[in-house]
DNA sequence: ATGGTAGTTGGACTA
């Protein structure tokens, strides 16, 4: 089974990529951030044509996730417990829909940006990443996959110029430690060790170009699905040229 | 310290 997940910065401007990018590397199951579309919006004949099921939280400005899946999507859950809300409760709950897919419990995860470090989203994606915490340890014991925007950049290495974020949010020290207790708790980065590079890179000064991005969308896997990856790739190509996202898709194989 | 680009909109906000 291939599963995927890319912040694709509004379906709706990136439907034909996204059908594409399905068929280019024959994906059963696709997580989506940053979708930018209320569930009435949804462009699905073209999924569905191609066999794919479509879950969906968001509204049609910001945030928003999804996942699209021809293996199943069942036990559909939007936000999880104990998410915590800020200003818009709709909105809050588009960062965040599970499903089972092929067997497999996937979440896709839109982690809040933190915006500034003085900032009260900085606190907002704390207590957001310190809930979901609390409440992924309860399905360690199953093939779960939380996969997505993690808005966290976890080492040095993982950042085109780490002086140039020096006072930015995604390297602090806290929410590294938030990324980190993921890990200690048993979950496992399972990307990294066969998909080295960035998988963000900014829209302006030519970021891309120059390669000066960031590694912040991961895929975590419990202990049962960890033992299941048999590789992992980011599509960089997705990234190039006109009309692209500005995060490239990263792709996960199991067996 | 600021601005650079992109998306949704139809101004301002988010990233």
């Amino acid at each position: 089974m291939r599963i995927a997940t890319w912040n694709v910065n509004s379906l709706r401007s990136r439907i034909d990529r996204v059908e594409a990018f399905l068929e280019r590397h024959d994906v059963d199951v696709l997580a989506l951030q940053e979708t930018k579309a209320r569930e009435d919006q949804l462009p699905l004949m073209g999924l569905q044509a191609r066999g794919y099921d479509v879950a969906a939280a968001g509204t049609n400005q910001w945030n928003g996730v999804a996942i699209i899946s021809r293996v199943g999507l069942e036990d559909v859950q939007v936000g999880f417990d104990g998410m915590p809300g800020f200003g818009d409760p709709v909105a809050a709950e588009a960062r965040a829909i599970g499903a089972v897919c092929g067997g497999v419990h996937l979440w896709s995860l839109y982690v809040p940006n933190g915006r500034k470090v003085e900032d009260p989203h900085y606190v907002y994606k704390l207590d957001w990443l310190a809930r979901l915490r609390e409440a992924a340890g309860k399905w360690l014991g199953e093939d779960c996959a939380l996969v997505g925007d993690w808005n966290i950049a976890p080492t040095d290495d993982d950042v085109f110029d780490i002086k140039q974020f020096e006072k930015s949010t995604h390297v602090t020290p806290p929410e590294r430690a938030a990324f980190q207790a993921f890990l200690d708790d048993g979950y496992a980065e399972v990307t990294r060790a066969h998909a080295p590079g960035y998988t963000y890179w900014d829209y302006y000064r030519q970021r891309f170009e120059r390669d000066r991005g960031l590694k912040i969308d991961f895929v975590l896997g419990s202990p049962s699905l960890a033992a299941r990856v048999t590789g992992a790739f980011i599509d960089r190509e997705e990234r190039a040229g006109t009309g692209a996202s500005d995060h490239a898709p990263v792709v996960v194989d199991l067996s």
